[in-house]
Parts: C-alpha cells; structure tokens; sequence
DNA sequence: CAACAATACATCGACTTCGATGTATTGCAA
DNA sequence: TTGCAATACATCGAAGTCGATGTATTGTTG
C-alpha cells in the first residue's frame, strides 16, 4: 500500500522525500498514518529494484533535497500493480482506496474496467463477520447493538459502492 | 487487532487455536486474511505476558489440543483495550469494526458511549483523501471518476454510521 | 532576540507479520 | 486403496513497520 502510493505519486511528479510523505499523509493519514521510519527504507527499496531514481539538489531547505523521480520501470511497475492487484488490494478497503486514488493511470479503460469488476465480484458475494453455523447473519438478526452497527455500516458502504461501481462500469463500456 | 480479536473471542469461551483461527477468520477473514504464522506467536505473547493459560487435553483431532483460557489479567486487559483504544483502532475502519465487535464486553455503558463518541467526534472533523491546498475537495469537484468513486463510498458510509451512533448513543444515555 | 515550529533528511533496534514448511491423524471420495 | 481435505498443532527466516532519536537550517512569533 506504501508502495503503491509512493508509485502513484511519483508518476504524476517528481517529488522529494518531505514531500511524498506529506501526500502520503493527506491522502491516507487520516485514517491509517505511516511512520517516517516506513517511508526511507520503502523508497531505499524501490530504488535498489530499479523502479525510481534520487537526484540530490542543493535544497532551499536545511538538508539537501533529493528528488524521486520513477524510472520507465517504475511506471510499468505501477501499470502492472494497479492491473494485476493482490486479492487484499480488492478486499481491505484501505488498500482498495489506495488503488483507487491512482487506477486512472492505468490508460486503457477496459483494463480499469476489469479492476473495478473484480471488486465488483467481491461485494457480490455473500459474507458477513458474524455467523450462525455456516449462515452469515443480517443486521436484523444481532441482538448486539455494537455488532449490528457493524453490518449496518458494512451494508450501507456496500450498496453505495455497488450503485457506484455500476454506473462507472457503464461509462466506461460506453466509451 | 490480531490481539484484540484473541481476547475477545477467548473472553467468551476458552477455545484451542484451531477454533480461534476459524473464528478470527469468519469475523476479518474476508477483507483481512490473518495467517497462521501471525496466530501462534500472538497466543504465545499473550501467555508470556500472563494474560491467557494453556491447558493441554489429549485431543480428539491429530495433535493434543491445547485448550486457551483468558486469566483474570486477560479478562481485565480487553476491557483495558476495549475502553482505552489507541487512535488507529477509532480511525482504521478494520480496527474499529473489530473492537465494536467486541465492545459489548465493556460492561458499563458509560464506557461503551465514550468509546463512541471519540468515533463521533473523528467523523465529524472535516476530512478527506484529496485536497486543494488545505482545503479537502468534494466528491462533485473531483473529475477523475476513481477518485470521485472513494469520496461518494466514503461518504456514503460517514451518514450511515453517523446515524447509527447518534442513535446508539441516545440508546445507551436511556439506559 | 530567543525559542520553537517547520523543513528536510536519515538511521536503528525492537517488534510484528508473512509465507513456506513440517508433523501427524481422521475421514471421505475417487 | 489411495490420495486428498480437514483437523490440530508449530517453527523459521525474510521482510516490513514503528517509535525514538539525531542533525541542521529557515522562518515566525512572543
């Protein structure tokens, strides 16, 4: 997911560390920060595999700037994570928001299509976080306030996405 | 999380691991996949730190099955947990749809309300994934139908479960 | 003018998690 | 009857993440 983003930022700019890490933050700190002490070492990675570059410019700042810029391998790294994502990055939504943040970089739109179809697929399917033997249970059906909240929740999400997924399916087929 | 998730389900009823892994997996499984490399280590720190006990009883499966229990210190520990989250648990949805899974197991509704509100209080605060300067954008500014996608789901999901706590919390203050 | 926040890096050890692998038994289906 | 799935543990190394800490400069505010 630190991964994808730092991907994901880089192909739309150039940046440097302080930067990113800003982006990073806006985009996803509200709900799930990411340490500094995660983010050097994953740009450290990226660069020993080939996928972005460091430029050090005598900054304005205090220390020099070094600026990340993505390698042609990069973006085919990017292009090849967002088209063939792991099955978390469809189902934790956190990972699926992450995704989603940079799917329109990945050009061909049946290619977006057939990302958002499998999530699609995925809240199709019957499941729940609670059970009665192998039966997922509706909100209806918990006596737990807290738990019901959960399903509640979960299934107002689920519609809203479907409804979602649906209408930008159609765009997208229609062209 | 992980954590929480062994507390609470032992504090219901002692179990052996096997069980709690299915468990653990029909409540997060399916967005959240928990390996089994991550359960073991988990139990055993939680045993080294005195909060569960072991009890090993010649199984009726293969292995002798080694029936967990909460101790008086576990007991003690989820309420600790359940009433005091950190901030990820209220701000990380995978984190929070766990503990109100739980959270039914903090006696005093006093306490299961103030855990509420610190949620209440995170969703009302003016948040979003992308922003021009400071100021976060609405789903109907953003052109990239993706990212339009995250803040329609997102917001979708913020009125539902905003209804829902202010309901709850009316419910818990009646008594 | 002093203190502090913000900018801009970076490392380190501790801890957690993951994926792979291993052992052994029961029961069912091909 | 052979093999596979399910039951029921468990470990190991590789990798990732976190929190703390450190350095140095600029700009702002009291």
């Amino acid at each position: 997911m630190l991964e994808l983003a730092i991907l994901g930022f880089l192909f739309e700019a150039p940046l440097h560390g302080y930067e990113l890490r800003k982006r990073i933050a806006a985009l996803t700190g509200h709900i799930k920060p990411v340490a500094e002490g995660s983010l050097y070492p994953a740009v450290k990675r990226l660069e020993k595999a080939g996928l972005l570059t460091r430029e050090t410019r005598p900054g304005a700042g205090a220390a020099p700037r070094h600026v990340l810029s993505l390698t042609a391998a990069g973006r085919a790294e990017l292009r090849r994570r967002l088209a063939e994502p792991a099955e978390t990055d469809i189902t934790d939504e956190n990972r699926w928001f992450t995704l989603l943040a940079f799917l329109r970089h990945l050009e061909a739109p049946r290619a977006q299509a057939a990302v958002l179809e499998r999530r699609l697929a995925f809240l199709s399917e019957p499941a729940s976080f609670f059970y009665s033997g192998d039966r997922p249970l509706r909100a209806e059906e918990m006596d737990d306030p807290f738990r019901r909240g959960v399903l509640l929740i979960a299934r107002a999400t689920s519609r809203a996405e479907l409804a979602w997924l649906r209408g930008t399916l159609a765009e997208l087929r229609a062209g």
